[in-house]
Order: structure tokens, then sequence, then C-alpha cells
RNA sequence: GGCGGGGUAGCCAAGUGGUAAGGCAGGGCUCUGCAAAAGCCCCAUUCGUCGGUUCGAUUCCGACCCUCGCCUCCA
């Protein structure tokens, strides 16, 4: 078995296989966060699915080269720099840096390069240039470059790969009509704006005046300048297929005359108790909002990893909340493994893995690898109430969950030491117990509880919990 | 209007032309001085509606209903 991903250009599941299989080496691109705001629930769906897909590929044998940029010029960060009153680097660096500390927060891996718009300006206006050199692109009358798709058509190139409409369904619509730019037409989308005082002092120099980049072309400009002309993976929300994409093909292709990505990935958008995310509605969290409700980055994780990426998800907080209990219970058993493996090790168990795997292999399909884990849980537990589960084999049960969880990105939750209060406290009652003093020994184990500790009585004896 | 997803138990969510994974919640039981925690067991004659194809359809086809997304800078 080996992995197969569907591919928005071929809108079908087909065998994942890089532009060089012989070194097993991934170019992977992912379109990041625009550092306006916390990123909010919505957008981590991506950042996790993104996540999932560079683990699973990396657990496949592939060494993966992940990037992920960081988009700090656009209207809105512009607008809201202005009213902050902060120069844009510094505007943008705070969200910047909230972003990536949220990311660490859901246990992502960080990409291997974290390349920022302005930095790469320069890139962005030599492929423009081309453009414009094979008359692919235009200087329109203000200053502005747009990329012209009759003459991308007219090159043979085929504009709509990935969203399949038909250009007279381009039809100019109110956004559209509302903006100011001097399109020739319609459909053509901005290289290069010209400066606006609007802009303050945030613009470039360029050979068509000054201005800033488009939206799409940083993508197309750093996706190349660090994974090549030619790469195989690129991922986003699938708000991006169009235009961002689309256009992100058009402009590299145009400009390159090679072909750009040949593996598309679009995570499916999320749902906040069963409506459109909104702030008018109430149900637009941030990650930051979550956390101050008491969830853990590991639990929201594991809510936005349970269903099927291509499938809308409604998130939830009672979702939440069965995240929790979920993990408790896997939480439980590897603990309960741990116990029983003492100092055993072993190779991890194929009998839960392979399952898992070929779960995995086919698109992703992590919510059967739940089913796989679960009842892998369910039988070790089993094993273990009967005593019947010797240290080898739960050796060999620990190391297949590191194995699975390099793909979950969960970990292992290390058992937590109580304090000495608190074991002392844990002494008294077993002494109370033992001499029959059950009022005491209930009164400390309130006492233990109210101090954030339950009580586990087990055959073993009893043992502390952190509640 | 154009294009594309969905509708599976109280909730979330897989899946298949051969008789419905898994999680949460719920119920029962075990353990316990009582609890708690934990574990085990149970929990959809049925997959939006109606037709059709088929020995057999939740799965394929058609119609309809509902819902969500995209259609120019939103993950």
């Amino acid at each position: 078995m080996s992995l197969r991903l569907f591919n928005t250009l071929t809108r079908s599941i087909q065998p994942f296989t890089p532009l060089d299989p012989a070194a097993r080496s991934v170019g992977m691109y992912c379109c990041g966060p625009t550092v306006h705001d916390y990123a909010h629930i919505g957008n981590f769906r991506t950042f996790v699915f993104a996540d999932l897909v560079r683990r699973y590929l990396q657990f496949s044998g592939y060494n993966v080269h992940h990037v992920m940029n960081i988009t700090d010029v656009e209207d809105k960060i512009l607008r809201r720099a202005r009213e902050s009153n902060l120069a844009l680097r510094e505007f943008t660096g705070r969200y910047e840096a909230a972003f990536l500390q949220d990311f660490d927060t859901l246990l992502c891996r960080r990409p291997h390069a974290l390349p920022r718009a302005t930095d790469h300006i320069s890139e962005m206006i030599a492929i423009i240039g081309r453009l414009v050199e094979r008359s692919i692109a235009y200087r329109a009358a203000d200053g502005s470059v747009f990329f012209n798709i009759e003459r991308y058509r007219a090159c043979g190139c085929q504009y709509g790969r990935l969203v399949h409409l038909n250009s007279e369904a381009l039809r100019p619509g109110e956004r559209v009509a509302s903006d100011e730019y001097e399109k020739e037409s319609a459909a053509d989308f901005a290289l290069w704006k010209a400066r606006v005082p609007e802009d303050g002092d945030v613009f470039w120099e360029s050979p068509w005046g000054e201005g800033r980049p488009g939206w799409h072309i940083e993508c197309s400009a750093m996706s190349m300048k660090l994974l090549g002309e030619s790469f195989d993976l690129h991922l986003g929300g699938e708000d991006l297929v169009f235009p961002h994409h689309e256009d992100e093909i058009a402009q590299s292709e145009g400009a390159t005359g090679r072909p750009f990505v040949r593996h598309w990935m679009h995570g499916a958008h999320l749902l906040v108790e069963g409506k459109k995310m909104s702030k008018s509605l109430g149900n637009y969290f941030t990650l930051r909002d979550l956390l101050e409700k008491g969830y853990t980055g590991r639990e929201i994780r594991h809510l936005l990893l349970t269903a099927h990426y291509r499938e809308s998800f409604n998130f939830t907080l009672d979702g939440l909340a069965g995240s929790r209990a979920a993990l408790a219970r896997i939480d439980e058993c590897l603990a309960k493994l741990t116990e029983v493996a003492a100092e055993a090790d072993a190779p991890p168990d194929a009998k839960v893995v392979a399952p898992f795997k070929a779960a995995l292999d086919e698109d992703l399909n992590l919510s059967a690898g739940w089913a796989v884990i679960f009842d892998w849980v369910r039988e070790c537990n089993r094993a273990m109430a009967a005593g019947q589960l010797g240290a080898e084999c739960a050796a060999a049960a620990l190391s297949a969950w590191r194995q699975m969880d390099d793909v979950l990105g969960l970990g292992l939750k290390a058992a937590q030491s109580a304090p000495k209060e608190m074991l002392s406290l844990l002494d008294r009652r077993n002494l109370a117990r033992k001499a029959k003093d059950f009022a005491l020994a209930d009164a400390l184990r309130d006492e233990l509880r109210s101090g954030g500790w339950a009580i586990e009585d087990t055959a073993k004896g009893a043992r502390l919990k952190r509640l």
C-alpha cells in the first residue's frame, strides 16, 4: 500500500508521486497566515491539516521541505497598521509572533522556512518583469500591473484548471465594479498595485513605479524561490482555490513556461456551533479564546483531527469536551501500558500500526485511523484487565503508539507527580482507611479533591491523579 | 444564475453493490467501606424523500427537499 491523495487539479484521489521519487524528497508549500489579527480556529483547521500532511509524509519516509509564507503586506494589514499608528513591521511582527505561539500550542511542527512577503519584493518584481516581457502582463495608466488572462490563454495555457469556471461566468460582480483599478478585462488580476495616498509610507520601487505587490504574486515568488519552479505539493484552505491558487498557477507558469505544482490539496472550512463563524453570532473563536475557556491546545488539535480534511466540520464546545474525554481514555491506557511495560522494550506492534497506515494511506482518512486506535485501546485494556498482557507486549504497544503519534502529534501525556502536601494527605487517608475511620478518610479525600487531585483506588493501592 | 460539497443514532463522524467503524453522551455491570476514577458490556433492521437498475442499494442512476461553500484579495 502506498499513499494516495486527493488532487484538486484532477478532482480525484490519485497516487502521490513526488517529482523526484528516488530521493524520497517532497517540496511542500502551504499558504500561511495574513498577520493582521489573532488567527481563529478556522484558520487553524487548515494549519493543523497541513501539519497532518507534513507529518504523514514524514511517517511515510519522505524527506519533506515544508514552506509556509507569512503575508505581511495586504489591504487589511495596511489599514489596521495605520489605525494603530504602528510601522508595518512592528504591527505585523506582533501578530506573527502570536501566530507562531498558537501554532506551537496546537503542536504543529514548525515549517522549515517561514518567508515573509515583504522580504521577497525583488523576487516578485522579477516574476512580474518576466510576465511583462512575455506580454502576459501589462502596465495600466495608473502604474499598476495586471495579469492578462486573454494573452495567457493565447499562449496555449489554460486558465481555470482548479476551479473549472467558464470565462462568461466571470462577469464583473459588485466587488469588481467597485474596483477602481484600470484593468483591461474584469477577470485580470493585479500583480502590482500602484502607490496610493492611503498606503502611507508602505511602498517599494519597481520598474513600473512605486507601489506594492498584489496578493497572489508573493506565493509564486516565495514558493518557487525556496522549492524550485516546479514542486510537489501546495496546500491551503478551500476558499483559496479561486482566485488565489488559480492565479498563482497562471502567473507562475506564465513566467516560467513550466508546470508549477503537481499536487494541490485543500482543506475544508469549519462551522462553529452549526453556523458559519461570525463575530456577531458570538461563535467566532480565536485559539486564545478557547484557551481562556480552559481547553488545551492538545484537545483542540484532537478535535480538529477527528474529521476528514475535505469534509466541512462542525466545531463545537461540546465536541471539545468529547475530545477531552477521548484523550483521557487514550492517556489512561498509555499510563497503564507504561506501568505494565516497566523496563521492557520492543519494536512497534504491527497489528495496530499496519491498519492505521492503511487508513491514512487512503487520502488521510484519519477518522478511520481513530477507529483503529480505539479498537486497539479496548483490546489493550481488556488484556490488561485480565492480567494477560506481558511486559513485552505492553512495550510493543507503546512503541506502536509512539510511531502513530508521530502522525497525530498528541504526545504521551506525562504522568504528573503530586506535590508533597498532597502525598501526605494521601498517606493519612490510607491510614484512616486501614483504621476503618471512613469519616476521616472521606474528609481527606475531599480535601485532596479541592486541592485538584483525585484518588484512584486500584488493586495495587491508591494513587493520585490530577483533575 | 454558474460550479462544487454535504444530508448516516441524542451529538460528532467513517464506510461499503452483500446487509452499518469509531468517539462523546446515555444505560447496565465489575471494582469499592461508600464513592470516585477506571475497565468491560449494551446502545441505528437502518443511512434526507420518492422512484429506477439489481438476486440484493445506505452505496449506482433519476427526480425532489434541505443544507453548506466558491463565483476577484476570506483558512
